[in-house]
DNA sequence: AAACCGGGGTC
DNA sequence: GACCCAGGTTT
C-alpha cells in the first residue's frame, strides 16, 4: 500500500463530490459493463461525446454482445461504423471481439492492452470504470488537466509521459473508474481548451495555472504538420438507375470502403468514362489529418456499365460503406 | 519520434 | 481558417 496523503485525499473529495453533481447523463453511463464501456471507450477515441451517441445506441441495438458482434462481418461493421471516421477503430472493433470470444473477457488494464485497438488510455478506462480495477488513465482531458493544475509547460509528448506519472500517484483506489471519468468531466465541461470556466472550478484553489492567473496558457501546444492542399475529381456515372462504384484500393484513404471512380486534378479531360460528356455538379472543401482536399464532383451518363465497376442502386447505394465526403458528392450529383 | 488515419464542433 | 476531440498503430 502506499503512504497516506492527506493533499492526494482531499483532491479526491474536490472532485469526487463535483463529479457526483455534475456527472453528465451519457448512454454508455447506464449498464457500464466491460462491453458496452470498451464500445463507447473505442468510439470516443479522438471523436466528440455528441458525435459518439447515436453510433452508440445504434451499435447496440445491431450489435448486443460481444458474441453477436464476433459473429458480425467487415462489411456489416464498416457499415454501422460509416460517417464516423477512423474506420480502423470499427475493425480492430470486431477483431477484439474475436480475440475475446478466443481467449476470454480480461481482467485488469494489462489484459485489455492485449486486444487489438486496445492501448494505455483505453485499457485504463475500461478496467476502472467497468471493473473497478486501480488503472490510471490519460486522455486529452486528464493531459490538459494535469498542466494546468501543475503548470507544467513541457510540450507534448513529453507532457504525456508526465501526466501519467501524474495519473498513477493521484488515482483514487477507492473509486478509480469515478475519478478517472471525473477528470475526464471536468476538462471537457469546465477545464476546456479555450475558454475555461475556472470561476466554477471544484479545483481552483489547487491549480497552480489559476494562482498565476494564466490558465489557457497550458498546455503548451504541440507542433504540428503543416497543410496540405489537394484536389481530387469524384465521378458519379449513372446507367438507368445504377451508379458506378469500387472498392477503394489497400494503401488509399478509406481503403476497403466503397466509393466511385477518383481523380487526383480538377481536369475534367481525364476522364474515365470518355467520350460521355461530364457536367459539374459541384466542389466542396473536406479535411483529412493535415490535408485540406478540394473535392470536384462530375456527373456523366452512360450507355452501357463497363463491367470494371460495381453498378449499384438507390437501395444498394444506401446499405454500403461510403466515406463521408463521398456520400456528400453523391448527394451534390443528385440535386444536378 | 514522427507519421498516419476522419469527421465534426468550436472559436 | 486553426485547434481540438475519452488515441492506437505503423514506420
Amino acid at each position: 500500500m502506499r503512504p497516506p496523503n492527506p493533499q492526494r485525499d482531499e483532491l479526491h473529495q474536490l472532485l469526487l463530490r463535483w463529479y457526483d453533481r455534475h456527472a453528465r447523463d451519457l448512454p454508455w453511463r447506464k449498464n457500464p459493463e466491460p462491453y458496452q464501456t470498451w464500445v463507447s471507450e473505442i468510439m470516443l477515441q479522438q471523436t466528440q461525446v455528441a458525435t459518439v451517441i447515436p453510433y452508440f445506441e445504434r451499435w447496440m441495438a445491431r450489435f448486443p454482445t460481444i458474441a453477436d458482434l464476433a459473429n458480425a462481418s467487415e462489411d456489416d461493421v464498416l457499415q454501422f461504423w460509416q460517417g464516423l471516421g477512423y474506420y480502423r477503430r470499427g475493425r480492430n472493433l470486431l477483431a477484439g471481439a474475436q480475440y475475446v470470444v478466443a481467449n476470454g473477457i480480461p481482467f485488469d488494464a494489462a489484459g485489455w492492452q492485449e486486444v487489438p485497438g486496445i492501448g494505455p488510455y483505453t485499457a485504463g478506462a475500461i478496467a476502472s470504470i467497468a471493473q473497478n480495477q486501480p488503472a490510471a488513465l490519460v486522455d486529452g482531458n486528464v493531459e490538459r488537466v494535469y498542466s494546468r493544475l501543475t503548470a507544467d509547460a513541457t510540450e507534448p509528448p513529453k507532457l504525456t509521459q508526465n501526466a501519467w506519472k501524474w495519473a498513477n500517484l493521484n488515482l483514487d483506489h477507492h473509486r478509480p473508474g469515478d475519478w478517472n471519468q471525473a477528470l475526464m468531466e471536468l476538462g471537457a465541461t469546465v477545464c476546456t481548451p479555450k475558454n475555461p470556466q475556472c470561476p466554477t472550478c471544484p479545483l481552483k484553489n489547487r491549480c497552480a495555472a489559476f494562482a498565476i492567473g494564466k490558465p489557457d496558457s497550458y498546455p503548451t501546444p504541440a507542433k504540428r504538420t503543416a497543410t496540405v492542399q489537394l484536389q481530387q475529381t469524384l465521378w458519379i456515372a449513372r446507367c438507368g438507375d445504377r451508379i458506378a462504384t469500387e472498392r477503394v484500393p489497400q494503401g488509399e484513404w478509406w481503403e476497403g470502403m466503397v466509393s466511385f471512380p477518383r481523380s487526383q486534378t480538377h481536369d475534367l479531360t481525364e476522364n474515365p468514362f470518355d467520350p460521355a460528356w461530364p457536367k459539374l455538379a459541384g466542389t466542396f472543401k473536406h479535411s483529412v489529418t493535415h490535408h485540406r482536399i478540394t473535392l470536384q464532383v462530375a456527373c456523366v451518363t452512360v450507355e452501357n456499365a463497363a463491367d470494371n465497376y460495381t453498378w449499384l442502386n438507390a437501395h444498394e447505394l444506401n446499405a454500403a460503406a461510403i466515406p463521408a465526403p463521398h456520400r456528400k458528392g453523391l448527394e451534390l450529383a443528385k440535386r444536378l
